[in-house]
RNA sequence: GGGCGCGUGGCGGAAUGGCAGACGCGCGUGGCUUAGGACCACGUGAGGCAACUCUUGCAGGUUCAAGUCCUGUCGCGCCCA
């Protein structure tokens, strides 16, 4: 799964996000003898060459061996400060260990490992040997080690380590340096790569050299061995829900009474859960679906399993069902899959990036960030697993994908009050945060030197100015404003609702401002003005194909009788000024240019500007007396992915014949552009004069780099700035620019 | 703390290293209208009477030319710790 993200054509974060969560990472794994016990403790290291700086041990509290190793009584001349935490002075280690494990259990694993965070530990009583020194070194229990996270355990090497220095500081053990840190760096709290120093037969190698001689000297003793480690963990794969799929599992016991679960055979799938009237686990604390006795107990004694499946279980394999979801024989069928997801041109793992034409998989994805390491990783988990069965034909289900940026709410202004409710300008308040309120989140912050705590009343965009660089109170332009955008919530109560806008402007208009709003893959914020913006455009459109009278005359029954609106549409003519005449160059000019721009911009994904290059063609076209009907039914075809109600109606109305024979616009060929359409006779090219615009030149598309010259120096407004001067050099960049550099 | 991304008009945004601000919103003026928050036309980065000057978070650099490339810095966002 890591190597196969290379040749995927994703975003590099995204990427990025599964080799973390992954989280490979190479190193040894050392043994380290407890002192006076038969107990090893195994730690995983990605610096074994430090091991020689190794000055104490940490296990997580949760640790197994824990219970085993802590003696009876404190050593001798055990500090006060180890035998328990805050002062907490215990009389015998088990009593400190029972009282730490406690404390640890209380805290989740972020408050654990938050870095700002004091660290807290205690001292067990035992002692390790270090396998490379051999001297005895404590063993503690901390709960900055997680017991989930590698062996459960550390080697605590405080002069590499900055979370190990942070402990060995507060709890005074010793800091022994063994990495040369290069020159100019303190070498105590130096975590990159240098030379190693006081390591015995290491002294004087590099880091990766280093590395390599301890794992292999450990290896030869039995002592470790290198290895590789993983962050990624099992995903526990069971809900006590009713809603998800039940598993095919039933359970069964033996003569011995011990209980063991078998599949169910193919022929009793697929398995429907029960209906159920009560969604609630059951009083026993069985999951829902143990309340429909019926369906769990089998006539042969055995019972059905009641957990289900988590929702994610059908998102890791839907994009191949649907392929062929009515199927009763198979996941889906091979041909079938082989034909929508194949490596259509034969290879199989093709490298992606740059690549033209259909990818294999999934043509394209396009999903949120938030699916980056769950869905994502999973679903390509068991798309491996099913091509391994031979059940698909790709290695990787999902080859081209996009992330679409979150659609955030509409811009909020919030005025930060103190206690006495009078304002506070936004630059005197820091670690502004949200709070939750019972009216939904709010803004809170603190002053930055009274340290007041300061509560956020949201106002309206009508009670602030620009001012600089953010905004400020209109009443008292002193106090600055907070201004933002938040990420939509029920709670915030800044949800739009796909519904209202529907019904208010139409799926044509909704869907258009969605793409016009920006580049698909940045976060941005909602604005219904702007959704009003492009139905003006869709108005427009209507207006450009349709005669004013008829039009007046829909929209006033329209308005008397909503329900038989569908008829009068049938009633509503073409404007007068559409006639299937030969268009005009300047006509073709203006197609072709929107058939260029919006070709190009659907292959990049770039709806937004493929969408204003639409509209300045409805601009220029709403003004031609005469519309060549040739025009407009190619201006059609393009508004169709874009708009598509409002695209089939007109075309309806403008070619009957074909828009009956056809179904849909969707089969209609894409037109495709004339460069030639597009060539200027004459081109205006601007002058600069070191840099600065200064004028401009008409110039023949034919002419060569002396014409340019020759116009740009004659060029009157260019004149005054280049008299008196000496022209040190020209630049001409045909088409493009002259630029004239002066002595 | 680390990684990644983003900073352009009042707002969303546009710009193969080559005329910054396309297109849209908002705003202004006018027209049409019994009326309209409909529609149409024109204007709209800032300063200046003007010629012109300034302007892509900030400071440098490369270049004939930088929003775009490089270095540093500040701010915001996401992910990880």
């Amino acid at each position: 799964m890591l190597d196969d993200l290379e040749g995927l054509d994703w975003s590099d974060s995204l990427k990025e996000m599964q080799r973390n969560w992954i989280g490979r990472s190479e190193g040894a794994e050392v043994q380290f003898p407890v002192v006076d016990s038969a107990a090893r403790i195994t730690v995983f290291t990605t610096r074994p060459d430090t091991l020689f700086g190794a000055t104490y041990m940490v296990l997580a509290p949760e640790h197994k061996l824990v219970g085993e190793i802590v003696p009876t009584a404190w050593p001798a001349n055990t500090p006060a400060g180890w035998r328990g935490p805050e002062g907490a002075d215990h009389a015998d280690p088990r009593a400190a260990v029972r009282t730490y494990q406690a404390f640890a259990a209380g805290r989740s694993d972020l408050e654990r490992t938050d870095l700002a965070k004091e660290k807290t530990g205690v001292f067990t009583g035992a002692f390790a040997r270090n396998p490379a020194t051999g001297q005895p070194i404590p063993i503690w229990i901390a709960d900055y080690v997680l017991a989930t996270y590698g062996t459960g355990a550390i080697m605590g090497v405080p002069a590499h380590d900055t979370r190990d220095l942070e402990f060995a500081r507060k709890f005074t053990l010793d800091i022994r340096t063994v990495v040369e840190a290069p020159a100019g760096q303190e070498s105590v709290g130096y975590v990159g790569d240098g030379v190693s120093v006081n390591s015995d037969f290491l002294n004087g190698l590099s880091t990766p050299d280093a590395k390599r001689a301890i794992t292999a000297w450990l290896a030869e003793r039995h002592l470790g061995r290198r290895m590789v480690n993983y962050k990624l963990r099992d995903w526990l794969f069971s809900r006590q829900r009713y809603w998800g799929e039940p598993f095919p599992i039933v359970w069964r016991h033996g003569p011995d009474g011990q209980p063991w679960h078998e599949a169910l055979p193919e022929t009793q799938l697929p398995l429907v859960p029960p209906d159920l009237t009560d969604f609630k686990p059951t009083g026993a604390g069985e999951p829902p679906l143990a309340r429909a006795t019926g369906w769990v107990r089998l006539p042969d004694g055995s019972e059905r399993e009641t957990n289900t499946m988590p929702q994610w279980a059908g998102s890791c394999w839907y994009y191949l069902r649907y392929l062929d979801a009515r199927n009763e024989r198979a996941l889906c069928d091979p041909a079938v899959e082989r034909y929508w997801m194949g490596a259509r041109g034969g290879a199989t793992s093709p490298p992606l990036s740059g690549r033209r034409g259909p990818a294999p998989g999934v043509d394209l994805y396009v999903g949120g960030t938030e699916h980056a390491v769950l869905h994502l990783l999973y679903a390509r988990f068991w798309h491996k697993a099913l091509h391994d069965l031979g059940l698909a034909s790709t290695p990787e289900p999902f080859f081209k994908l996009v992330n679409q940026g979150l659609i955030l709410g509409e811009m909020e202004f919030t005025v930060f009050l103190d206690a006495d409710d009078q304002p506070c300008s936004a630059e005197q308040v820091r670690d502004v945060a949200e709070e939750a309120t019972p009216e939904g989140p709010r803004l809170v912050g603190w002053h930055k030197h009274n340290n007041a705590k300061l509560l956020g009343r949201r106002i309206s965009d009508d009670d602030v100015l620009k001012s600089g660089d953010g905004f400020c109170l209109k009443a008292k332009p002193a106090i600055r404003v907070d201004a933002r955008s938040f990420k939509m919530s029920k709670s915030r109560g800044n949800v739009i609702n796909p519904d209202a806008v529907l019904a208010e402007y139409g799926a044509d208009a909704f869907r258009l401002y969605e793409m016009f709003l920006g580049p698909l893959e940045m976060v941005k914020p909602w604005s219904t003005k702007g959704v009003e913006g492009v139905y003006r455009f869709l108005g427009r459109v209507w207006r450009l194909f349709v005669e004013e009278a008829s039009e007046t005359e829909l929209e006033q029954h329209l308005t008397l009788e909503p329900r038989r609106g569908a008829q009068w549409l049938g009633k509503v003519r073409l404007h007068s000024s559409l006639r299937p005449e030969a268009p005009q160059p300047a006509q073709l000019k203006a197609l072709h240019a929107c058939i260029k721009k919006v070709t190009e911009d659907l292959d990049g994904l770039r709806f937004n500007t493929a969408i204003a290059a639409l509209m300045i063609f409805v601009n220029e076209a709403i003004t031609w007396e005469v519309k060549p009907v040739a025009v407009l039914r190619d201006f059609l075809v393009l508004l169709q992915p874009f708009a598509p109600h409002l695209a089939e109606e007109l075309f309806a109305k403008l070619a009957p014949g074909e828009a009956g024979a056809l179904g849909s616009m969707a089969y209609l060929a894409w037109p495709a552009y004339q460069a030639a359409l597009l060539q200027e006779a004459t081109l205006e090219i601007p002058v600069q004069v070191n840099g600065k615009l200064r004028g401009r030149i008409q110039v023949a598309a034919a002419a060569g780099a002396a014409d340019y010259e020759r116009l740009a120096l004659a060029c009157e407004t260019v004149g005054p700035f280049v008299t008196g001067k000496t022209v040190r050099k020209v630049i001409v960049v045909p088409k493009k620019l002259v630029n004239l550099v002066l002595g």
